[in-house]
DNA sequence: CTTATAAGCAACCAGTTGGTTACTTGTCCA
DNA sequence: TGGACAAGTAACCAACTGGTTGCTTATAAG
């Protein structure tokens, strides 16, 4: 096998994202981590020092992501809606990571540098679109985009078939007609 | 100290709550519920049997009381909403087990019967005011209802100062603001 | 070819964890 | 009052867990 120490730090690092993504903190193995990733624990421990370093380095990437990676349209909120709900969709393992990091380690394992600047990006933007009158002022910028943020949390309902293949793309109209309804101005 | 195995279950029972909202049920430590219960393992054991039956004890009841104790007010939506969210507010560890048991246990956790069965008797309800044009029919009674449920897990904005007591008040009003615009006929 | 260096690994370690056991103590009825 | 049974406890155990160590091996410069 060839050696690449960056090769193997990503292999761990996306096994972390993983099992961290399905146990959480205090579930996930560093053993299974490291069979996972095909490497092993004394590499883990060189590269990311402990387990918690390690969550904290997954989990400020896919925690970033999730605030960075979607650009806001102001103008057309109901697709930004939808667009981060497709990256929910794209990447399960990202809404999963941020709501264990939320409920392991506070509210505070959102209010790192990276999340906190896009989102005042965002903020801007829709307060500038709320001044131009494409969007309704009805709530605050803040308090839109929160609700945006929480919508797109949206699960199948409980009487939902788990084989039901379209029942997301329902789920994604539902959202979008939501904020539209939360957004529309007038 | 007198002797009561129905008052040492129910110490153990809250405890357990306590312990597993805070940690979930990977981070829960029975040594901590033992202390903390003013009790001890052996006792948890004889009651509960094991760690995961009683998150499953705890979890049940708490799921249950989650969908249960708030009767829906289909003609005032907004009020049903603001009143889930105000259950949350009273019982902290409500949401947390619930999200935990998702997380930790899957969709499955939540698709118990009495669950079932309230969030039935809601889903008629709020179907029958849509049938009567008090609430609109832009979503389906099962939509709405997974709507509102997704917006009372609303948190606090990035930039909410914790110390700011009027908060959640602010964020309960935008709540009934946000299913008013949804559930308004015409 | 030699050798310095970093990558990689299996075995190990000490502390912790869920779970059990052998024992003591309070209660209540015959 | 005495004894049977349930409530309660502390000490214990085996398995596991995060973390470490001493050693081997690939790589590449000189």
């Amino acid at each position: 096998m060839k050696r690449d120490a960056q090769a193997t730090k990503q292999r761990i690092f996306e096994a972390a994202t993983a099992e961290f993504a399905r146990y959480g903190i205090a579930g996930a193995r560093i053993d299974r981590i490291a069979a996972a990733s095909g490497s092993n624990k004394a590499m883990i421990y060189a590269y990311f020092g402990s387990k918690d370093a390690l969550f904290d380095a997954v989990g400020v990437e896919w925690i970033s992501r999730n605030m960075s990676d979607v650009p806001v349209t102001a103008h057309d909120l109901p697709e930004f809606a939808a667009r981060l709900f497709d990256q929910y969709q794209t990447y399960p393992e990202m809404i999963r990571l941020v709501t264990w990091a939320g409920l392991e380690r506070g509210p505070e394992a959102n209010r790192i540098e990276p999340v906190l600047t896009s989102y005042r990006g965002k903020l801007q933007a829709i307060a500038r679109a709320q001044q131009e009158g494409i969007v309704s002022d009805r709530f605050s910028a803040e308090t839109l985009l929160e609700l945006i943020l929480t919508l797109i949390r949206m699960g199948p309902g409980l009487n939902a078939d788990p084989a039901d293949q379209d029942e997301p793309l329902r789920r994604r109209q539902a959202i979008k007609d939501a904020v539209a309804a939360l957004a529309r101005p007038g």
